[in-house]
DNA sequence: ATAGCCATGTAACCAGTTACATGATTGA
DNA sequence: TCAATCATGTAACTGGTTACATGGCTAT
């Protein structure tokens, strides 16, 4: 139940419409957590019965009016709240492993198809995420220091984006050469 | 939707009731993928009322009888085709990164605590992984060879709870700092 | 014309979680 | 006596997804 969270740290940095929080979940905390313009106009909705935020309705001539959502003095202290309590770990929910997992019971050309794929698929997202640590640092430090936590998410992605194309390179090379290891890589990719 | 798929594959793998399959939850495939006890049975009620899988009633004097399911023929046949159809990336819901995004809006030190907590859990994570691929290593070749599959996902398990580590470690190191960084770490760490 | 963007919403459905229930056996 | 393990299930609820709806503006 952190959808909730999401948003109110958004709105905190940048009060906006449902619309605008749609949009910023196609990057930045998009990158660690979805939602759909269903869930974003609900849990405002929520959120407003709550009284954790407030809006002001913005007529706009030429496009449908907005309404700019932005915390209230109990949003503001619920997201606090929040910040204190443990969150629990994530519950990962990874299709491809399964696949992964039951390679024995498909015939290899098309897992290793599937297996590229995402392959690919990451190192897409790893591009987009060195991008935009080079905008990073394109900043001057004052700014680079606002957006530390942002910076630092970047980092986790990063890695994640990284090590997916890695494990995936080898899956394909050892379930290519049909035959398992004879003993641990050595070195870092050892897991150690 | 993979949850069926998580229980063909384990059902494939090894006929079971239930209970069983609840239990394998808790590591191979439940390093990935996460299931309630009442996710397993509802599901294998929907999989028998679909005729994927069958059960025999095995009576047990001192304990509950339990319910042993294997696949169907049909069962085989919907597994094969999902191996062939593609899966689609997870989309993923990190609270922790939440928080860190949000750094800024609480004090260092519950946030520091907090990266610290899941940092040790991922050290568990991680000595559990090890602990298996050890494991693996310490069978004939034709077991590794049959056991190739979860090898190959408990690999990726292992670069995902090392750099879990890596990440947080390097968070709370630039949150004490209080500075961000002043250019990118040089080599692997780089994201190169 | 046709599609896409801006901006919001209702309704139906499905997946997942939590609480509650049963009942025998085993070990502290 | 109390808790844990084995083994299954019903019911209520919450969170998330998909479909459908409106309506003007802009670009091809």
């Amino acid at each position: 139940m952190s959808l909730r969270h999401a948003i109110l740290v958004m709105l905190e940095a940048k009060p906006g419409s449902g619309y605008d929080l749609r949009r910023r979940f196609d990057s930045g905390i998009g990158n660690f957590w979805y939602a759909t313009h269903q869930q974003v106009y609900q849990e405002l909705k929520k959120l407003h019965d709550e009284k954790l935020v407030e809006f002001k309705l913005q007529a706009q001539s030429d496009r449908p009016d907005r309404k700019v959502y932005r915390l209230t003095r109990a949003g503001r202290a619920a997201l606090k709240a929040w910040f204190r309590e443990p969150v629990e770990p994530p519950r990962l929910k990874q299709a491809l492993l399964i696949k992964l997992f039951g390679a024995a019971l498909t015939d290899a050309p098309a897992l290793l198809a599937e297996l590229e794929r995402h392959e690919q698929l990451h190192r897409e997202e790893l591009a987009r995420y060195r991008e935009a640590e080079r905008q990073y640092f394109a900043q001057d430090e004052l700014t680079r220091h606002e957006f530390l936590g942002p910076y630092l998410t970047l980092r986790c992605g990063i890695r994640y984006a990284r090590d997916w194309i890695e494990s995936l390179q080898e899956a394909r090379e050892l379930l290519r050469a049909g035959a398992p290891p004879r003993a641990p890589v050595p070195g870092r990719g050892a897991g150690g």
